[in-house]
DNA sequence: GTCTATAGCCGGATAGAC
DNA sequence: GTCTATCCGGCTATAGAC
């Protein structure tokens, strides 16, 4: 599953104006990183603010004064990295233009993914949890699984239209399930690193339902 | 994932003397039920007692006297199904005897999860909660994973002695592809279930990774 | 074997002093 | 903006009457 890309600088909060505020706005960033943290190894619900708040080294009651509940807190982490990703690929925009670099691409945000185990942690329980109902994720998580099969057919249907997918694969098949084994892969990595290699599977997958050697 | 091939009839507890104990070992397994949809639901950490009591139209206090503590009841769940899943595979022997056969047992297999939806739930979401620190059943599914990937690989070797494997596939890499392939759709299924087809997909890659049409 | 009562803990969240 | 004190809720689990 990819996250993101890119790399953290975060666009999203305007600039403040000046050094009063700045402490501020950094505070808030930290609470936001802390929450990757947590939520990464403990998933939404067993994940505590106290536990955000002692990695930030504050007090649990002062969270509330830059997120109004732990759920806005969440939404705001998730809110977050979706802007660092769009920078990465628009909705309903292929995500590059050479059909020949799509595997590439996939394969870059793969490896890149491989440095930001608490992202990983954090899409892939939180989507898991989020299936539940009542879950105040769930909404969300259907929306950015259906942008996200979107997102990568649209890739695919670059390299349909070149000749560049395997016989009997159409690009709505390749999305869902490249989509998939990278989420299951990723989930034998997350129970059990060391038994098995995300990129490599991700890598094979692709050679499979694409005519070229990736 | 495939948590189990056969039906429900549990030969785990030995059989009791005589009348009194009937209603009593029927409880417990009314009490087994009922935790499988909620752990189902809900995972471990958000599935509470009170809602498995409730299930069984009893007290949550009452469970206790059927396991001692929300984990014990957890382990007996898991170790429950296992027992019935171990009527189709033995640890280490391939799971069929023809190495044309070992497709057509994948998609049994999930054909008859189809039917299943709690135990899907069950395995695919406490699954990824056991990947965090300090889970009660952690190790469980490390050793979980290990021995499906094991039996699957066995099956495939199966197929790669009698030249059935696409070129370039190892019954290992066949093994761990299909696993993370199968739970990656598995979630995207359990987020959306319009969105996606599991079967068919295990299908489409099971016929990518064989040289047989499946 | 099932209940009531309750202990004990920890979670998120509020009020208000500083 | 950060703290202390505190409320309120749900949870697992225990004790003990019936």
């Amino acid at each position: 599953m990819p996250p993101s890309a890119a790399e953290s600088p975060s666009p999203t909060p305007p600039p403040r104006r000046r050094g009063a505020y700045a402490k501020s706005e950094q505070r808030r960033r930290d609470i936001l990183a802390a929450a990757v943290t947590v939520f990464g190894a403990h998933g939404y619900r067993a994940g505590s603010l106290k536990e955000i708040a002692d990695l930030v080294g504050m007090n649990p009651t002062s969270l509330f004064h830059y997120f109004p509940t732990k759920e806005a807190l969440l939404q705001a982490v998730l809110d977050e990295r979706d802007a660092v990703s769009d920078q990465v690929a628009l909705d309903g925009e292929p995500m590059v233009s050479r059909a020949e670099d799509v595997p590439a691409l996939f394969l870059r945000i793969a490896r890149n993914n491989e440095s930001l185990p608490g992202i990983i942690g954090l899409y892939t329980l939180v989507a898991a949890e989020s299936s539940t109902p009542g879950h105040p994720t769930r909404e969300y998580f259907i929306e950015r699984y259906r942008r996200i099969r979107r997102q990568f057919a649209s890739g695919f249907a670059l390299m349909h239209e070149a000749g560049l997918l395997a016989p009997g694969i159409t690009p709505e098949y390749a999305a869902s399930s490249t989509l998939g084994l990278w989420d299951g892969v990723q989930m034998q990595w997350m129970i059990e690193p060391e038994a098995v290699d995300v990129v490599e599977h991700l890598r094979r997958h692709l050679s499979m339902i694409t005519t070229l050697e990736v």
